[in-house]
RNA sequence: GCGGCUGUGGUCCAGCCUGGUAGGACUCAAGCUUCCCAAGCUUGCUGCUCGGGUUCGAAUCCCGGCAGCCGCACCA
């Protein structure tokens, strides 16, 4: 419920989130976390590694370099894959996908030919501008991947990542062994990637320079099901909302509803629909999972859900993450490429495991958050987890006299190694209440007369603005408790 | 990338047409006040997107860059 205006204006007036290099000007698809940001961003990539590693036994993290050489990405087809040849207009200079103007007039995908192919096949066919009906001008390359040189002599082709998923999927031999052969296995990262984006927009939603998190699960299916299985037998009548290809529209189903999806594929699609519902503490009714058709899908993927939150502030909803199954592509490409062996041995033959990605686009995740935290009317209201939070407690003196004020500096030094705590004296109790409520901390602590008599203070609550009083001695176990959600607020 | 619109303190906007001291609201900071939800008072910080041109003089007119929004295209 957040108008893009006024949620842009309360991230760059309370420092969430901003355009990056501002001061020149800035440059379309970077944005900056401000200290808010940060934090929040934090909060949620050290849940989500806590989450999702903990959904399998040798689920572990790792990291690896922003660059990667030319041949890594010719083995993983980006090279080739991720780019389009564009082809513009000589009399109205608009540019089009040159293997979109081919398929039009015949009919058939030329989306594997190469620059000459296509420009071979637009001069037989005569193909004009569908635009103006003009003559086109030779197709030209447009690769989405950063290039880099590398080396002195900078003669070394590289590029900057476009994803994070291929330092996982060349690290496997690695890890298989040092991590003894366990499988099941899953190596997560989470780190930068970059696209040269034609036209980001809509602010941290299309980004040039982004964040993933990402866990690629290693398996071979039929063989390590069993792992598997014994996870699902306590989620198989768990009920999560999605909307298959097929369907008209999304509904609620339950987990063995969907048989004809591997119980593998299922028991990560329920746990990352509790990940939504639980820790990022979205509505049910804002966030689902859609399955992409045939035609949305890469040829890789044997089957796509995306997670979409519905964002009010992006008119509609919008991809966050997806769960892909790609079978054994990735680790065969490389095998391929690398001349290197990807396979296991599996009962005297040698399989190359299969791959389940787990993909989450972190800046679109942590916007998910902020978009359906805020609130405004009487009161402006940033409704976070307080597990993501990035105050989970503030610390106020009621009055700045009769030795209020040098107690709720004790009362605030006391609890600011134990949670990120804010302490604020300026102003009236209520604005100093409202301040925090826009940048969505979600306990207030207030320091009052009858401190000084019972060491009680009053802890309030953002969203019910309630309070209760307990004793000091109390405090940072109910905090946290409270920010656990062991207890619930009630006064 | 193409077309349309826009760019003024931290934020949101007025001023631009008709060139001549840049204004408001909120915010923020310091202080006063205050026995619990953006109150009030005092003081203060901060601005014409950038570059060029016209002019005695440009926030204002002209040209260009950059950025943003909307539409188109793009988004393996």
């Amino acid at each position: 419920m957040a108008d893009r205006e006024e949620l842009e204006s309360v991230c760059k007036r309370r420092g969430f989130v901003w355009q990056s290099s501002e001061i020149y000007g800035g440059e379309a698809g970077f944005y900056d976390y401000g200290h808010l940001g940060a934090k929040l961003k934090d909060n949620w990539e050290r849940s989500w590694k806590e989450y999702f590693l903990s959904l399998g036994d040798h689920y572990h993290m790792i990291y690896t370099p922003n660059i990667l050489p030319y041949r890594v990405l010719e083995s993983s087809g980006h090279v080739d894959h991720f780019s389009d040849i564009l082809i513009t207009c000589k009399r109205c200079g608009n540019s089009h996908r040159g293997d979109h103007l081919l398929e039009d007039i015949t009919g058939e995908s030329a989306e594997w030919m190469n620059k000459d192919e296509l420009s071979d096949h637009i001069l037989e066919h005569d193909v004009k501008c569908p635009d103006c009906g003009g003559d086109l001008d030779e197709p030209e390359d447009f690769n989405m991947m950063f290039e880099v040189d590398v080396g002195p002599k900078g003669d070394r082709k590289g590029f900057l990542r476009p994803e994070t998923a291929q330092g996982s999927y060349m690290n496997f031999p690695r890890e298989y062994r040092a991590l003894r052969k366990k499988m099941p296995m899953g190596l997560a990262t989470i780190g930068s990637a970059f696209r040269n984006e034609i036209s980001p927009r809509q602010g941290v939603y299309r980004l040039r320079e982004f964040r993933q998190a990402e866990l690629q699960i290693f398996f071979v299916p039929g063989k390590h099901d069993s792992v598997f299985e014994a996870r699902y037998q306590e989620l198989e009548k768990k009920n999560i909302k999605l909307l298959r290809s097929d369907w008209e529209e999304q509904k609620e189903v339950s987990l063995d509803e969907l048989d004809d999806l591997p119980v593998f594929y299922r028991y990560h699609l329920a746990k990352i629909y509790e990940f939504y519902s639980e820790v990022m503490e979205l509505p049910h009714d804002e966030f689902r999972l859609r399955e992409l058709s045939e035609e949305e899908k890469a040829f890789y993927n044997r089957i796509h859900f995306d997670v979409e939150v519905h964002m009010e502030s992006l008119g509609g909803w919008k991809e966050v993450a997806g769960l892909h199954y790609r079978g054994d592509h990735d680790l065969g490409q490389h095998q391929k490429g690398s001349g290197q062996k990807m396979s296991i041995p599996i009962d005297g033959e040698r399989l190359i495991p299969h791959v389940i990605e787990l993909s989450f686009g972190v800046d679109r995740n942590i916007w998910s958050i902020l978009d359906k935290g805020y609130r405004t009317g009487d009161r402006d209201c940033m409704k976070i987890s307080g597990s993501l939070a990035p105050y989970k407690v503030a610390v106020f003196p009621l009055v700045r006299k009769d030795g209020i004020l040098d107690r709720s500096i004790e009362v605030y030094e006391a609890l600011k190694s134990k949670f990120s705590t804010f302490w604020d004296k300026s102003g009236s109790i209520g604005k100093r209440y409202a301040r925090q409520d826009e940048i969505g901390t979600p306990y207030c602590i207030t320091v009052d007369y009858d401190t000084l008599e019972d060491d009680t203070v009053t802890v309030r609550e953002i969203e019910s603005t309630e309070q209760i009083r307990i004793p000091i001695s109390e405090l940072s176990e109910t905090i946290e408790s409270l920010i656990k959600k062991e207890k619930g607020f009630s006064s």
